[in-house]
RNA sequence: CGCGGGGUGGAGCAGUCUGGAAGCUCGUCGGGCUCAUAACCCGAAGGUCGUAGGUUCAAAUCCUACCCCCGCAACCA
């Protein structure tokens, strides 16, 4: 490979993330991807890589039209307003993407329309149906299995067999083509345990056909030449890899397509593995172009409320959201994109909760790095006024130290090579913490006594300057603030990776500042967790009732809100029956995980009712309770068990239940009016 | 038999593909040091690697069965 920045034959390297939907604020599991990829863009243009980092969003589809509908704006002006705020966090994370892309861009438009005819003339897309259950009110398509009791799932409403008119692509046709490619291609998905998941689910039992168009909805694409059908999704997402390079259908490329493409990596959650490693490669087949190196679904920041791990997935219908923005207020940027970047295991989810946050800090940040920089800036100081001299008296443990600097270098390259980002942090953190021992083992305050030991001193003080120099130079992918504010403290430059071959180059007789400032204070977590009550706190009182994000509530919220339901008239309540029922016997459902069966006594008959409470009942103490129960109800089947009726609950905020009881004692079949 | 992920010292994880001395960070305890952000360094305690079988000279790792947890899906009438 050649490298250097000044030869001009650099290798070309192509790097994205997946688009963002604009559909709210993204959260710091999304952020975190952004943040990856920085690290890698960064990394390999250490390299020496000619580096290309396209990010950006995805903005059409029914759910932003919706989304633009409630909040009283067109769909444009929506899209514009997230996608604005999410370049925001994007920025504030200080990622050096070259391209922000979205999909509303006209130039990508025109491209996706023109790749659709192209497709459709090719004989790759055809014109059939979309069939499924139509609910007409709720203008939605189910399936069979979607259906509850045969109806409308989402308003219980009667649904009719229809047919909707869509355009499908052939994905069958490529897909012996793909199983070659990924089977002579290991490295196409990471990590691999991703590959034989595909293989087995999708590629090898027969791949179905994809629909591309849709004409429930409008905010989309139009297909130019059947106006009334729009894009779907994937067509327009995944083609922004092009077309953000200047793709063009017709052949007359922008250059920064014939260089960058293929990409060599892309970066995505592993929710969409299929889409890339599946569709997108047979889409690029079909347009007969090549495909991307490698795609690495990377694993989930999950969020972990105190030391309850919980259902972790960050949603904002669970109020457990943790914003990029919010915690670079109380960590600032570097802090939060080594969090991210660190806790991110390899494979596997990791957690984030403001009490890690706290304690890696703590530990890492300020103790292991902040500590040393500050303790080996003032110790030059004390004793030689800031001057860092190599008077080249060494000792043995020097060279352990030099060793494991250097082996660092070549295992952050070699772990970089493989996008174990968090393993080439830890491999960074190694040097400080192999420095820190270094001063126990050479003791300078010892050395400082005595006169003869003088340039023993200088020579231990400088092996820290020099290794502090490289470590602070490695970080600069990770946490580039801080590598350039512990450069500055060091009044050195960054050191290149090629530069970092030989132990020894930072210039001997330099002076550092005299005044170190902290790199990260230490937090207590209890202050921090105070402000985060009073931060919580003060949201929901200041927007108790916003359009989009009133449903968040803190989890100590004592008032439960919910959404209002329309207003019905009196003749509306009065076509239901409520009566108390007595509960006589009472099992769980077996192969479910949330119902209870119960026989209810109501009057003179027993009736059979299944509830989702077995979370918070158990079979034996709901015998006996009087409960309220809606006996009019159309029975329906609930995992293959008959029930007639439904006991009434109260719920709260966290989703506890509790039976509706008579305050009095009332026999089984009494009214309730 | 719905799909998938996971069960490793008190906590969070690596190691499992490619068997070969049970490792990392935090916490706890003891010691050292005083340059430094009560930071740093050393040492110790603590694990039947979910359970039961099997393969092997050797199993956290491979095979079989089972148990438990977590997502998604399905049914929260």
């Amino acid at each position: 490979m050649c490298q250097g920045t000044s030869c001009n034959c650099k290798k070309p390297y192509y790097i994205t993330t997946a688009i963002a939907y604009t559909s709210g604020k993204p959260h710091i599991g999304n952020t975190y991807e952004i943040v990856l990829a920085d690290s890698i863009a960064r990394f390999k243009r250490e390299q020496g890589y000619d580096v290309r980092f396209q990010t950006g969003t995805d903005e059409h589809g029914q759910k932003i039209e919706l989304k633009a509908k409630e909040a009283g704006v067109a769909p444009q002006e929506f899209v514009d307003g997230v996608a604005s705020q999410i370049r925001t966090i994007w920025d504030l994370m200080n990622t050096s993407y070259d391209k922000f892309i979205r999909t509303t861009d006209k130039d990508h438009e025109a491209q996706v329309q023109k790749i659709f005819k192209k497709l459709y003339d090719q004989g790759d897309i055809y014109k059939g149906y979309y069939e499924g259950m139509y609910c007409t009110p709720c203008e939605s398509f189910f399936t069979e299995s979607q259906l509850v009791d045969g109806k409308c799932p989402d308003c219980g409403r009667e649904v009719q067999p229809a047919k909707e008119e869509a355009y499908f692509f052939k994905m069958s046709k490529y897909a012996d083509r793909l199983i070659e490619h990924i089977n002579a291609h290991p490295e196409f998905i990471q990590p691999v345990a991703r590959k034989n998941e595909m293989m087995n689910n999708f590629l090898l039992p027969g791949l179905q056909d994809l629909c591309v168009s849709r004409t429930s909805f409008t905010w989309s694409i139009p297909v130019s030449f059947d106006p009334k059908h729009v894009t779907y999704v994937w067509l327009d997402a995944l083609t922004n890899y092009i077309t953000g390079l200047g793709y063009d259908c017709d052949g007359n490329h922008g250059e920064l397509f014939g260089k960058y493409w293929p990409a060599d990596l892309h970066l995505i959650g592993k929710d969409i593995i299929r889409f890339h490693t599946i569709y997108w490669p047979i889409f690029l087949m079909a347009l007969d172009l090549p495909l991307p190196k490698q795609i690495f679904g990377h694993p989930w920041l999950l969020l972990v409320q105190g030391n309850v791990q919980g259902d972790g997935k960050m949603s904002k219908s669970k109020g457990n959201v943790l914003y990029a923005d919010t915690l670079v207020e109380f960590f600032g940027v570097d802090a939060v994109r080594y969090f991210v970047l660190h806790e991110m295991p390899f494979e596997n989810d990791g957690v984030i909760s403001w009490e890690l946050m706290v304690e890696r800090i703590n530990s890492e940040l300020a103790n292991v790095l902040g500590n040393l920089v500050k303790r080996t800036i003032s110790m030059s100081n004390q004793y030689f006024g800031g001057e860092v001299w190599n008077k080249g008296i060494c000792a043995e443990v020097d060279e352990d130290l030099k060793k494991v600097v250097l082996d660092s270098v070549k295992k952050v390259n070699s772990k970089m090579d493989e996008l174990r980002v968090a393993d080439a942090i830890s491999e960074i953190f190694n040097i400080f913490r192999r420095c820190n021992k270094y001063i126990d083992e050479t003791m300078p305050w010892t050395l400082a006594k005595e006169e003869e030991q003088k340039d023993r001193l200088a020579t231990v003080l400088y092996n820290l300057a020099e290794s502090i120099t490289i470590g602070a130079s490695l970080l600069e992918s990770f946490m580039p603030d801080t590598s350039a504010r512990i450069l500055a403290q060091l009044n050195t430059s960054k050191r290149t990776l090629d530069e970092m071959d030989v132990f020894g180059k930072y210039p001997s007789g330099n002076k550092m500042t005299e005044k170190p400032e902290i790199l990260f204070a230490r937090l207590d977590v209890k202050e921090v967790l105070k402000k985060v009550e009073a931060m919580n706190a003060a949201e929901n009182k200041a927007e108790p009732d916003l359009p989009s994000e009133k449903q968040e509530k803190s989890k100590e919220a004592s008032e439960v809100e919910i959404e209002a339901k329309p207003e019905i008239t009196y003749d509306d309540f009065a076509k239901l029956q409520f009566q108390v029922g007595e509960i006589i016997a009472c099992e769980e459902v077996k192969k479910s995980k949330k119902l209870l069966c119960s026989q209810v006594k109501i009057g003179g008959q027993v009736r059979q009712i299944v509830s989702g409470i077995k979370a918070h009942y158990k079979p034996e103490e709901m015998v006996g309770k009087k409960v309220m129960v809606v006996v009019n109800l159309k029975p329906a089947k609930l995992a293959g068990v008959m029930s007639e009726g439904m006991l009434l609950c109260a719920e709260d905020g966290e989703g506890n239940l509790s039976l509706m009881v008579p305050e009095k004692n009332m026999p089984a079949g009494a009214e309730i009016c």
